[in-house]
RNA sequence: GCGGAUGUGGUGAAAUUGGUAGACACGCUAGACUUAGGAUCUAGUGCCGAGAGGUGUGCGGGUUCGAGUCCCUCCAUCCGCACCA
């Protein structure tokens, strides 16, 4: 062979790879573990573009150092296979989601093989399979079967909850849980099974109730809050409205707190960490209950600065608070009326974007001050949200900006308690000042003041402390078809789960995709749709009596269901007894390094936290987090190609004349444009209507094309698809080319002019093993000083940098490698066989080629230790210092290393170079550091 | 508005602990070779300058013998959150 055939070889070693499971992974307690993932990817119709691998092939550099140090490394994946694309594709054209998705499926896979990843592929999983999706159903199960107790901080079995309840009633109880009314054993033993179960619903972790959710019309579907951007759904871009729905929940709520606690274990970018403290949304502050005026009723406020107490010049509620109807006075129910309206037909998004339009109204109530007992106005006001806190706030105009700007649009009064600072020209909301005018809060700070008064508050029983989040539990339920069906059936408007045994419920058929006449999820379209407990299966529609055939729920599962535990799937991907082994889980354990894109940042990468510490409270699982090391890789962008038509012509003017005319740029095809220069003959035949243009040309006569850097998308022209350029350059190319680019965590745009210079490095590469005329230069002589020099600096540098995750430059040390070995005409088998190793994880087909043509056992590079780092060879006796001249880089000089400072000050202070720059000045000081630098101070 | 990230040649970038700014690669320039190729080799390539030299890491300050790196101010771009009480 004469020169590097790498679509030979790449081929060749594919096939082995495969035939001979070379990936293939099992439990190895002899070796320690390592867990690699990558984020579980959708299976698109497009395909992959050259951005999509970019995360794989960082991860499968990365696992297969590991299995070089000699861990047992599991690098698994699979597709998340459930989701809208595939069924509004189904909606248009009546083919089945499943399958458009198992060709999608198979279209990945080939793209994937094609990039020589050592994914173990026994391991697949497949959300929409019904061999996962039962446990994601026994999961669900799971959740529904149990609560969350505050006291001992973690989920426990519904049964518990329910022997208390019988016990004792709920009063001794701290559950997460939306049930507000106490009862005693008594009460509880009274209530029928229908009413017992309606309470136990506040109860449980996954819960169905009447909640006001995001539903969008042009989707047919309600969305969690991560699925909305900006009030419109983040797929499409469709509105959304609220809508009071039947809706399956999660109560993710329950683990606000160790959600937030957690994060400070993991290692994550402060980017991630902060996404989801903020989502989380923490608060620290106090309950406060304010009497109302000539009523029974309170009103409790949630506040963060329970300080500014006697602040409080005002009160709002949000327009729908349910006490606002019971309070207004009848002078003001118009006025009162019109206002809720008003505010009730904005969208979210109105309200979003009206913030400076401030408005509300009066309601001719007032409530007393719980400790100066004045009277103070309650108005309604749209700037409170009814979801957040208790949906109505205590104003304390001189310390917070909207209630200040709220009292001067009504002319309401700002008392200022803050000493020393002026609130005429907008509110103080530092928490530094001293409290004045705050009867016994006088003089304190926010953190002296806040605790007395939460004392005073819980004392008297007008309030407590309390701890607030912005997280609200998770919809779980969509009113799609390519989901998981829920293993859940109705018995008189009572959900009830279906026994484990009787597991997975499949997806049944339907007629069409879309939502019923009437309404309903699409599944109500299925005619095969309703449980016999007697026979335990999914029967016909018709047979439903009521007393042993029920309706099953007509909703599915979000899309986050199955990824919120497909992790721990492949520890043990075809056990069909449980989700997955102990045995299996606890070798395993959590992933080490999880390597995707950032944007699941509030959605998946949360759900999944949620759904592990859930497993693991109730005993199923080892360790609480999924994910302890994460990279989020940038995303590569496009670079489109334009050229530029002068207008109302079909003349096109190259890129440096363009200014000249009046020009319309237009996206050109990048694959007809190489180095900025347009293939014009190929232009012309790209699109009929440009089959008589004509160009201005540069001098040389080339037209060149302009570009810019923007997302890719089929639209602009500037997709590139791995599939080429592994044609034309090779998987092992493309793999360091993308690696070559920059930081896995930087964004950065397409280029493949830099391709070639890689690809000639294995050119280069080859070139060490083979002479031009295809002899073998390999040879058994023993390795000059220079090599080992060469070898080992770059085994310490790959080291170093492979362990940082700086995999670009590392690339750059191989070219540093390569080139001096060639330089110094080194074939020896010692080092080559050493820098093979070193390189394979980047470069894996070629190197297992010139591994086996080394003489070793075929397909057995991969399983090589990483060679060892000597720190003898880089010894040396000479350094070549850097000198400066007041911080300056002057000259150099070669010095030996046993030189001590005294003896360099002396030997620079009389050289000749040096002394041209000193230029007869005494030298006020002389920073000698041995081996580094030396400065001279004049 | 709040929080986070990023600003270095014509381009992608490197500089890990404050110690030679621009490694490595692309591109470009000049030359060699040649069965004209998207090949290979040699030399050069931050900017200004003929040169000596000057200058240079978004702007402006500071600390230091020495700053891309540390501190302060500001600017730009990107991302997240946003009437959150």
């Amino acid at each position: 062979m004469s020169d590097y055939q790498f679509a030979d070889i790449e081929n060749k070693w594919r096939t082995f790879w495969a035939e001979n499971g070379t990936n293939k992974v099992v439990e190895d307690t002899t070796k320690p573990k390592y867990y690699v993932l990558d984020m579980f990817p959708y299976p698109s119709g497009a395909g992959l573009h050259v951005g999509h691998p970019l995360g794989y092939i960082a991860s499968d550099v990365y696992a297969r150092y590991k299995k070089l140090l000699g861990y047992n490394v599991l690098h698994p994946m699979g597709y998340d296979s459930f989701g809208l694309p595939a069924e509004q594709y189904a909606i248009q054209t009546g083919q089945h989601p499943r399958l458009t998705t198992e060709n999608n499926i198979k279209r990945y896979r080939d793209q994937l093989d094609q990039m020589g990843f050592s994914f173990d592929w026994s391991r697949e999983v497949r959300t929409s399979s019904p061999e996962y999706y039962k446990w994601t159903q026994w999961i669900f199960i799971q959740l529904f079967e149990s609560w969350y107790n505050r006291k001992s901080q973690k989920a426990e079995p519904i049964a518990t909850l329910v022997a208390a309840f019988e016990q004792s009633g709920n009063e001794g109880i701290d559950a997460e849980s939306d049930f507000d009314q106490i009862f005693d054993a008594a009460d509880w033993n009274s209530m029928t099974y229908e009413e017992q179960e309606r309470v136990l619903q506040d109860y449980r972790l996954a819960y169905i109730a009447d909640s006001w959710v995001n539903w969008c019309p042009a989707l047919g579907t309600v969305l969690a809050n991560d699925e909305m951007v900006n009030g419109v759904s983040e797929r499409g871009g469709h509105p959304v409205e609220q809508k009071l729905m039947r809706q399956w929940s999660m109560r993710i709520k329950a683990y606000a707190e160790r959600l937030i606690t957690g994060l400070d274990q993991l290692d994550w970018s402060d980017a991630i960490k902060d996404i989801q403290r903020n989502w989380i949304g923490k608060s620290q502050g106090a309950m406060v209950k304010f009497q109302i005026e000539n009523h029974t009723d309170c009103i409790e406020v949630f506040t963060t600065r329970p300080d500014t107490i006697f602040g409080v010049s005002f009160m709002v509620l949000a327009p729908e608070h349910p006490l606002v109807n019971q309070i207004t006075t009848s002078t003001y129910q118009q006025e009162v009326e019109a206002y809720q309206k008003k505010a009730a037909l904005k969208t979210e998004r109105d309200r979003q974007a009206d913030v400076k339009n401030i408005s509300g109204q009066f309601t001719g109530a007032f409530a007393i001050h719980p400790f100066s007992g004045e009277k103070i106005q309650i108005w309604i006001g749209d700037y409170v949200l009814a979801s957040y806190g208790t949906g109505a706030v205590m104003a304390v105009p001189c310390g917070d900006q909207r209630d200040w700007d709220f009292a001067k649009h009504f002319n309401l009064a700002i008392k200022n308690i803050f000493q020393d600072q002026d609130v005429s020209e907008g509110a103080y909301a530092e928490k530094d000042a001293i409290l004045t005018d705050s009867d016994f809060l006088n003089g304190l700070s926010y953190q002296e003041a806040s605790k007395l008064i939460i004392a005073q508050l819980e004392a008297q029983n007008l309030g407590k402390g309390k701890i607030n989040y912005r997280l609200r539990d998770a919809i779980f339920s969509r009113q799609r078809y390519w989901g998981e069906p829920f293993p859940v059936y109705y018995q008189n408007g009572i959900p009830k789960m279906i026994d484990e045994q009787h597991l997975p419920i499949i997806l049944p058929e339907v007629e069409n995709y879309l939502p019923t006449a009437d309404g309903e999820p699409p599944l109500g379209n299925a005619q095969q749709w309703a449980w016999d407990t007697t026979q335990n299966k999914v029967v016909s529609n018709q047979e439903i009596n009521g007393t042993t055939i029920f309706p099953l729920e007509l909703n599915t599962m979000p899309g986050w269901a199955g990824s919120s535990w497909y992790f721990l799937r492949y520890m043990d991907a075809q056990n069909n007894q449980e989700f997955a082994s102990a045995e299996k889980m606890n070798y395993w354990k959590n992933v080490d390094l999880y390597i995707g894109g950032s944007e699941h940042g509030t959605g998946h990468l949360l759900y999944a936290r949620f759904w592990t510490k859930f497993l693991f409270d109730r005993n199923f699982i080892q360790f609480d987090e999924p994910f302890q090391k994460m990279i989020n890789q940038g995303m590569i962008l496009g670079r489109s190609s334009f050229v530029y038509r002068i207008k109302d012509t079909q003349q096109f003017v190259s890129a440096s004349m363009k200014n000249q005319y009046e020009t319309l740029p237009l996206h050109v095809d990048i694959s007809l444009v190489d180095n900025d220069k347009l293939d014009m003959d190929g232009f012309k035949k790209w699109r009929s209507d440009f089959a008589n243009a004509t160009f201005i040309c540069e001098e040389d006569g080339t037209y060149l094309c302009g570009h810019e850097v923007e997302k890719m998308s089929k639209s602009k022209f500037n997709v590139q698809t791995p599939d080429e350029l592994v044609a034309k350059f090779g998987a092992d190319t493309l793999r360091m080319y993308e690696m070559f680019l920059g930081p896995v965590e930087q964004s950065k745009p397409w280029d493949t002019k830099g391709i070639n210079g890689v690809h000639n490095f294995l050119r280069k590469v080859w070139r060490l093993f083979y002479a031009q005329d295809g002899s073998w230069r390999v040879t058994e002589d023993a390795p000059s000083k220079e090599s080992l020099k060469t070898l080992h600096k770059t085994i310490k540098k790959t080291t170093e940098d492979l362990d940082r995750f700086s995999l670009n430059t590392c690339v750059s040390n191989y070219m540093i490698c390569v080139n001096e070995l060639t330089e110094q005409g080194c074939h020896s088998k010692s080092i080559l066989q050493d820098f093979i190793v070193l390189l394979s994880p980047y470069a894996p087909h070629i190197c297992e080629e010139l591994w086996e043509k080394l003489g070793y056992e075929k397909g057995t590079a991969s399983f090589q230790k990483f060679p060892a780092f000597n720190p003898e060879y880089l010894v040396e006796s000479n350094y070549d210092y850097p000198v400066s001249i007041n911080g300056k880089m002057r000259l150099k000089v070669n010095l030996p290393l046993t030189m001590n400072p005294k003896e360099i000050e002396e030997f620079i202070l009389s050289y000749p170079d040096a002394q041209k720059w000193i230029d007869g000045q005494t030298p006020k000081k002389m920073i000698i550091v041995p081996g580094k630098i030396i400065n001279i101070v004049l």
